[in-house]
DNA sequence: CTGCATCCAATTGGATACTG
DNA sequence: CAGTATCCAATTGGATGCAG
């Protein structure tokens, strides 16, 4: 998309660093690469992202909800099923973030070697 | 990298999942993206991602030095020379976290339009 | 089951003053 | 200039209890 005006995270009063913030965090990148796999019960988010409160669990999908990046549907029945799904805008954040997700784990072993030595030196 | 044993981030107590909190984190994300310039001095980089105190940009360099994604070179020199550069490990992380930077500002304008309808519709 | 409300604890982050 | 130290404000996040 061509930017009219240009947009700039780097400039702290630019709405796209809002937009930053939000997607450039741990519970956000979990939960979307939860949603990743398909549509999912509240239940089963809690379940995927290993940790998660229900209180954080709720404030983020309200968040990303919010955003457009996830759909919320309620069924109306007893007791309640809601489920979550990526938009099509929240589709195209899959691949950067579960690039990130594949990063923690591909480059585990060196982050923990360099803590160690830095730990040592210090 | 394969994996031995398999890392998995959406495992709470996984080694991953701290190195995720660390680089799906803004401060993280712009400091690798002002980074990508090349090597840079503590206040090039305080210029370069606008709004971040000392106090915050300096532990945001100690993490990521202790995790390995940067280097600190230090002059001795009056007044004092510190410069920041991305370690080969730091490199790797380059694309995922502009590609962070870049969704956000290519998608703020359906973001902000998303915000208003819901926020029109609660 | 989903999720809000409440109460707290812990972490994050800003501002200011000061040092080598 | 590049921090450190301190103090404080704001945000985040956990636990519990309750409601539809």
């Amino acid at each position: 998309m061509s930017q009219y005006p240009a947009f700039d995270v780097m400039t702290a009063t630019c709405p796209s660093r809002t937009s930053l913030a939000r997607i450039a965090n741990k519970w956000t990148a979990m939960v979307v690469i939860a949603l990743s796999a398909g549509r999912m019960r509240f239940r089963d988010l809690r379940t995927a992202v290993d940790g998660i409160s229900a209180k954080v669990l709720t404030e983020t999908l309200r968040d990303l909800e919010r955003d457009g990046i996830v759909t919320r549907h309620v069924f109306a029945e007893v007791p309640p099923r809601v489920e979550y799904e990526l938009t099509a805008l929240g589709r195209t954040l899959q691949a950067p973030l579960q690039a990130l997700g594949h990063w923690a784990e591909a480059h585990i072993a060196e982050v923990l070697a360099a803590r160690e030595s830095y730990d040592a030196r210090q």
